[in-house]
DNA sequence: TGAAAACTGTGCAATATTGAACAGTTTTTG
DNA sequence: CAAAAACTGTTCAATATTGCACAGTTTTCA
């Protein structure tokens, strides 16, 4: 893990990243919690059968790599930048001294857990309950949110059918069926970049 | 949602519910976060179509509830007692006070906040990856550890086939389906009390 | 206890999904 | 720029999953 040192003091450091570089790997030793102050952040686990699924998507203000605050010792997911990138990277040690010390840094930890769970939560629901065309419409919706929200149609960040596909838990194969399928319905635009018309795509959603 | 007073003062009451008692119901005004004493509680979630999935079954030392602190005003799961259940009831601006006051009640919600958030991604990420015949085979041993630890031929909490078709998103048809193979295959017995022989069941999980 | 309710075992046709292949297009990068 | 790499569109057979139905068994509870 590349780190660029800063005046924040002990424990706390500034690490920039360019655009797919690697923040931490699955499998390295876990110690330091990360907040991202620019950019953006994916999390991934790859499988005994090199599988890939994305976990998560993060952007300024999130938290990740809290899990060595619970005990685990390694990293149980890859970090990668999707954009040139910003984290504040707190030591363990430091991280539980401030969750102790400083109440509004503390809240603003809590907040982000308790919002981050309700997060996992709601892809978790989504998947016992949806089908993959349900999934990928949610997604894109999601995605979506990136965008202007003022926008009726929205321009999603690049992804590729692949990343969608490890999203959603399914094959490129099908990602490519119903994106030619939502395109045809006049649901979603793209040549390069995708746009998504936000109230016809949120029919599939709702049956 | 039923009440016992109790001495425990203001903001905070004990709420005793009988096997099968609805806690809070999805929908419910969200106002406490809820602390077991005892006993246990599965959370469940319904779909438009009335389709129901178990997103979490908690025990002794588990919070349920907490959404209403991340500004959710009304309960997004229902929560009903699996087993005789004691819970302590904390209004929201009581835990809000109390996760400022007292660190160590602070500390130990934010322990469990973590590691909650890490069972939740534990179980997307097997839904991204895995087959329902593996899903099914991953609850059962994780049901399986209620049981006695030391036994190699663990016994399960009762549950239908039906409760775990809702704990991995697919069909009692399916679930049937596996688990008179894992039958046939001699990972499991069963007869009302299910059995599982843990190394072999694991088997179905590394392929 | 006896009827009602919940649960299991089974079968099956209709759908959905996988996984792999291959050609054409776009993007990256030395 | 030109080759390499990454991405898209398309096919298709093999599997997996759903959703339903019905009969038999066990459990619940009035």
């Amino acid at each position: 893990m590349k780190l660029f040192l800063d005046s924040t003091g002990l424990g706390r450091k500034v690490g920039k990243f360019r655009k797919k570089e690697t923040v931490f790997a699955q499998g390295d030793r876990a110690n330091n919690v990360m907040y991202i102050q620019d950019g953006g952040v994916k999390l991934t686990v790859v499988n005994a059968l090199g599988r890939e699924a994305v976990v998560a998507i993060l952007g300024p203000g999130d938290f990740f790599g809290e899990g060595c605050l619970a005990g685990q010792d390694i990293c149980m997911a890859s970090a990668t930048a999707i954009l040139p990138t910003t984290v504040l990277v707190i030591a363990k040690s430091e991280m539980i001294r401030v969750l102790h010390g400083e109440h509004e840094f503390s809240d603003r930890f809590i907040a982000y857990m308790l919002a981050r769970n309700i997060r996992v939560e709601e892809d978790l629901i989504d998947q016992l309950f949806n089908s993959s065309e349900k999934r990928l419409a949610r997604t894109l919706l999601l995605l979506a949110r990136y965008g202007e929200p003022g926008d009726l149609q929205k321009t999603l960040p690049k992804v590729s059918q692949e990343m969608l596909a490890e999203m959603i838990g399914t094959t490129r194969s099908r990602v490519n069926f119903f994106m030619n399928k939502f395109r045809k319905l006049g649901f979603i635009q793209y040549n390069g970049k995708i746009h998504v018309n936000d109230s016809l795509l949120n029919i599939v959603l709702h049956d």
